[in-house]
DNA sequence: GACGCCAAAATCGTATACAATCTTGAAGAC
DNA sequence: GTCTTCAAGATTGTATACGATTTTGGCGTC
């Protein structure tokens, strides 16, 4: 329940809300996310809500176990390094093609993601900052104007986040890293050698900063989660 | 209706068979799919087939326009592009990665690919050629070990054969080039410098081997592209 | 004859109903 | 006390029903 003009709840809205709950870390890796639960808060049929579901399923954001209903999924540590191991071979390519078409509209879209995703890092609302971030590189694609790839690195951001979820050391400083600021100079200065080597060691970081041993989880209420 | 012992139709094995049939030509692209009649061919009930259109429409393979119904995707030009450029990120990196984990038994799985794609083009069958062409690029994936990025190429081939039914201009020779061979030679050696550019190269011949100006198509029926 | 309008038919979107499967918990045997 | 069994409850899978939107075809007007 998002959103405070109320929404009209279709299958498509539904799926985006659950989703951003998702990346948001309102829902942890592991609920489960019961058809009639969903379909009350949302005040629709389970038939909408099955859409939904089905729709995050492909995008590897819940898994469906065949009879059993619909969890949010738990990447095991192979699917964490492989979601970066993709993420690898298209961002750093897709950074220097967005360096040389940067417009300034563009820069500055980038950079109200940054001041956004600052503004709710000390406003404590770690979950909308991990959820700025991500837009972050997914608005590096869009500007790179590669919608393919840009669809992909959406659904490598969304799982990246439920990885954070699961295999996050250090609780601070979420993307705050000083990576997003130097991407942002050589954009400006449209250098695409730079961007591409900074996207690069960027998500190296990010995946040598993951303790892929422990896990931590805790499924909680789902109405609370979607509750706003 | 594929598979000559009777498949039990649910919504999973409806979609792969109309992907199949995609992928095979025998499906081309705009082609309506419409609920009821794709429900009397597999003998199911709309709530099924609309199941199995989501998914394709998630894959790309099908779009959904609302109240009007699924038709089976026309890539545009620009979407053709993307699918190349983002296959020549992903899968060049990928065969020298299997180069180097290659197995016997991979070897002659992927020789198995090949030879079976031969037999079907001198049988007539080019759909099936494609098809098995394309699984040959999937096999690879798999042979990496990549789980997630296998799938993104599973996504990227079945729409690169839709871009083939719409642009392709030699009608003769699918990927009967000599491209999957001299892949066969490096993967043989473990030499996956070769293998990355070989595979590069490939891409980037199949990318220009297409008429991006002219479309071709032609919707036939649907129970007569299903049934075999 | 061409265009526009309106009603009927067809098709999709959503809700509900019923069947199949799984989960839960209590009763009984050891 | 623990394990097994089985039945009742809960949840998902599929089919059907109804409402909304679009398409189609005929009629009338210009």
């Amino acid at each position: 329940m998002n959103e405070l003009n109320t929404t009209v709840w279709t299958p498509d809205t539904i799926a985006q809300d659950l989703e951003r709950a998702i990346h948001e870390h309102r829902l942890t890796p592991g609920s489960k996310l019961g058809e009639d639960e969903i379909g009350e808060i949302y005040a629709t049929s389970r038939t909408s809500v099955r859409a939904a579901l089905q729709a995050l399923s492909h995008k590897r954001l819940v898994e469906l176990k065949r009879n059993r209903g619909a969890f949010v999924a738990q990447p095991s540590v192979k699917e964490a390094r492989e979601v970066f191991e993709a993420r690898s071979l298209l961002e750093p390519r897709t950074a220097r093609s967005a360096a040389t078409r940067m417009s300034d509209e563009d820069l500055a879209r980038l950079q109200s993601h940054i001041d956004a995703e600052h503004t709710a890092l000390h406003a404590g609302d770690n979950g909308r900052a991990l959820y700025l971030s991500g837009e972050f590189h997914n608005e590096i694609a869009r500007i790179a104007d590669q919608v393919t790839i840009a669809a992909f690195v959406a659904e490598l951001v969304s799982r990246s986040s439920l990885i954070i979820a699961l295999y996050w050391q250090r609780r601070a400083a979420i993307c705050e890293s000083t990576a997003h600021h130097m991407l942002m100079k050589a954009f400006a200065e449209g250098d695409g050698d730079a961007a591409e080597d900074l996207m690069k060691s960027h998500l190296l970081d990010l995946l040598t900063s993951l303790d892929l041993k422990n896990k931590t989880s805790a499924p909680g209420s789902l109405a609370e989660a979607l509750k706003r």
